[in-house]
RNA sequence: GCCCGUGUAGCUCAGUCGGCAGAGCACUUCCUUGGUAAGGAAGAGGCCGUCGGUUCGAUUCCGACCGCGGGCUCCA
């Protein structure tokens, strides 16, 4: 006998176990049912005793049953429509689900509409969905028969001797579930793409064909979805790049993932570069400033020869020397502190650098300004004393949380990568540096207050690090800030400095960028703000706006006076086109502050404000406008 | 690199079932002196991605190459 929790929040006794009866009598249906935190299905059988809770489709828990079981309904359909096709994985996945197929011959996206159409039919014939419990031999035998070689590979994997299979109508396939209790719940479904996978994720395996969709519980959440795609395309900054004139990647000209930075996009670029130095020497770091190419012995004792050369672009020869484009900052920083011998007075030493570097990507994982093979990094390095590790990780946290901030990012997500314990042998340095590198890591974290998620296996061979995800205006995580311990560069040089006691000793690196890089950081901002940046960082951050030909010497002076006060102003005179369309214009290179300059101002040393929202501000004094402006643009603020 | 899609004017895209290439925006000139999201007219602008094949004839059909877009484990 077992409670069961109904969606509705009646409380029911169940015996016998059939659940879907009871729920069928009361005219209700449940998605799954939740058993000490465990996602089961419907027509499972019970526990003996204690409390279950069935929950219903909208229930958030429930939502990756539902993708899950609408991957199956996609497989379904494809096995009825293509014969002989063979099916490998179909997970829920963060944002919907995909099924991944091997074709008898290849599809395209015009083929989604009848696939979608034959999902519906499976959805209208309502199947219930069963578990099938097969034993291992069995169950090789029906895939074996049924020619599904990608199963096979993976019942291999399978520890278990009873293995578990889903069965709707004609189909069936091997799944650990959970799945809906039948097909008609799936009834807000789309389905989105295609694309190209490789089996396993593997370059040298099958290239298989990824059908993408998701689904929802109610109509209005699949709207919204679709909506929130639709709004994210809009932002999409390689559009607005051009659109707006910001920067450039020109593929035939300069080079594939390799970014031209247009006036407009630079002067953003001015801005955030301006930002951070004047916070970074705040915080007591010191700008430095390094070659973009240095002798083959550098990387050869960085190490980066050894294990990045594939990143790394061709050498260069230069009077019978060999030298590389870097793909990183720290030898150089590491020279730096080399020139001199280093008391322990003199640590911490914090050199920061917005350092341009260059790695080669493979042609195909270029991404706009997001994925390119040249940018510049917001590099810093942090040469420190062990006991100065943990304030010093502190201060990190706090000057990318205030520089962050101060861009409207303010919802974050943690993570602490460290060491996979069962390889210890994969890093370099000692157990206790790794301890006590993590320790002053998570107690930074914990100081800060920012919670964080632990990831076993994740850091990299040379050291530890913490990772910091930030939410955009759309919710989309973005990984920007990245504090890193490194192990291996302060042995590979030698870097030494001399303790208390007289003797040499090993100082801790920290390698720590905020941003990631400029060019990746710039993409997200175009895509956070929609392109309509916030007053300080705007690319023109007022036009001024002659309503006659009359008008346009007095449009001049108001912007020369503008931009005496440091205010980024353009007089827009080189055309006499009519207001509605300079307006126009203003707003849709999302220009913050609008000065329209009619007769009626031009007598009264005025202009009439409108602002890029819309509102309309009316009359103002010249002088008051440029109180408010630079009011904006000092205090880094959204409004305007 | 690989799978699917795609490549026509500076930009966004039509189009040619094989017969001298089209629109809107932008650009140039002229008219218009216009008060809050596009005033009107005319003009200029193209090796239809590149190379090869089929053909009397190819931007169109076929092949190769190049570029671009989406994607390439969030694991039954």
């Amino acid at each position: 006998m077992a409670n069961v929790i109904l969606p509705s929040g009646d409380t029911v006794v169940v015996d016998g176990g059939d659940l879907l009866a009871v729920l069928k009598e009361r005219g209700e249906t449940a998605a799954a049912v939740v058993v000490d935190g465990q996602l089961h299905d419907v027509r499972d059988p019970l526990p003996s005793r204690g409390d279950a809770r069935a929950i219903g489709l909208d229930d958030p828990a429930a939502i990756e049953v539902l993708r899950h079981t609408a991957s199956h309904v996609l497989a379904h359909a494809v096995t009825r429509l293509y014969p002989g096709v063979k099916l490998a994985i179909g997970p829920a996945i963060a944002e919907g689900f995909y099924y991944d197929f091997r074709f008898p011959a290849p599809i395209n996206r015009d083929d989604l509409p009848r696939i979608a159409e034959e999902m519906a039919k499976i959805v209208a014939e309502d199947l219930p969905i069963e578990r099938v419990w097969l034993p291992r031999n069995k169950a090789a035998a029906l895939l074996a028969e049924k020619g599904e070689a990608y199963k096979l590979e993976l019942l291999g994997e399978i520890p278990d001797e009873r293995i578990s299979f889903y069965r709707q109508g004609e189909f069936i396939d091997l799944c650990r579930g959970p799945h809906l209790p039948s097909t008609g719940l799936v009834q807000h479904f789309v389905l989105l793409d295609l694309a190209g996978a490789y089996w396993r994720g593997d370059a040298t395996r099958d290239m298989l064909t990824r059908i993408y969709g998701t689904a929802f519980p109610t109509r209005e959440a699949l709207a919204e979805h679709l909506k929130w795609r639709e709004e994210a395309r809009k932002r999409d900054h390689r559009l607005l790049g051009p659109e707006l004139d910001l920067f450039s990647i020109q593929n035939e000209t300069v080079g594939a993932g390799l970014v031209l930075w247009h006036p407009k996009g630079a002067a953003v670029r001015h801005e955030i570069e301006t930002f951070w130095k004047e916070e970074h020497y705040r915080a007591g770091y010191q700008l430095v400033a390094t070659p973009h190419i240095g002798r083959a012995r550098l990387w050869e004792t960085s190490g980066h020869l050894d294990f990045y050369k594939d990143g790394m672009y061709s050498p260069m020869d230069i009077e019978g020397q060999e030298f590389y484009l870097k793909p990183m900052n720290c030898p150089f920083h590491i020279a730096i502190y080399k020139t001199h011998t280093r008391s322990y007075r003199d640590l911490p030493i914090r050199y920061a650098e917005l350092g341009t570097v260059y790695r080669f990507e493979r042609s195909g994982v270029l991404h706009g300004l997001l994925r390119v093979r040249g940018f510049t990094q917001d590099d810093a390095h942090i040469i420190c004393r062990p006991d100065q590790i943990e304030d010093e990780v502190l201060a990190c946290l706090d000057l990318t949380l205030h520089i962050l901030g101060a861009f409207g990012f303010r919802d974050y997500k943690v993570a602490l990568s460290v060491r996979d314990p069962e390889h210890t042998e994969h890093y370099i340095g000692s157990d206790a540096m790794w301890e006590e590198a993590e320790r002053s890591l998570v107690r930074a974290l914990e100081r800060k207050g920012l919670p964080h998620i632990r990831m076993a296996g994740e850091a990299v061979f040379y050291g530890p690090k913490i990772d910091l995800h930030v939410l955009d205006s759309l919710k989309r995580s973005w990984q920007l800030t990245t504090i890193q311990f490194d192990f291996n560069e302060p042995e590979r040089f030698d870097m030494a400095y001399i303790g208390d006691d007289g003797q040499a000793h090993r100082p801790y690196m920290v390698h720590r960028a905020l941003l990631g890089s400029l060019e990746r950081f710039f993409g997200i901002l175009i895509e956070h703000y929609g392109g309509a940046f916030p007053a300080w960082l705007a690319p023109v951050q007022a036009a001024v706006l002659p309503v006659t030909e009359a008008e346009i010497p007095y449009a001049e002076g108001v912007a020369a006076e503008l931009r005496a006060a440091g205010i980024r102003a353009e007089a827009w005179t080189k055309e006499r086109k009519t207001l509605r369309w300079l307006i126009r214009e203003a707003q849709v290179q999302k220009v913050p502050y609008m000065l329209v300059c009619g007769a009626r101002e031009a007598a009264g040393g005025a202009v009439a404000v409108r602002l890029r929202t819309g509102e309309d501000l009316g009359h103002q004094r010249v002088a008051d406008v440029v109180t408010r402006i630079k009011g904006a643009v000092t205090s880094r603020g959204a409004s305007l």
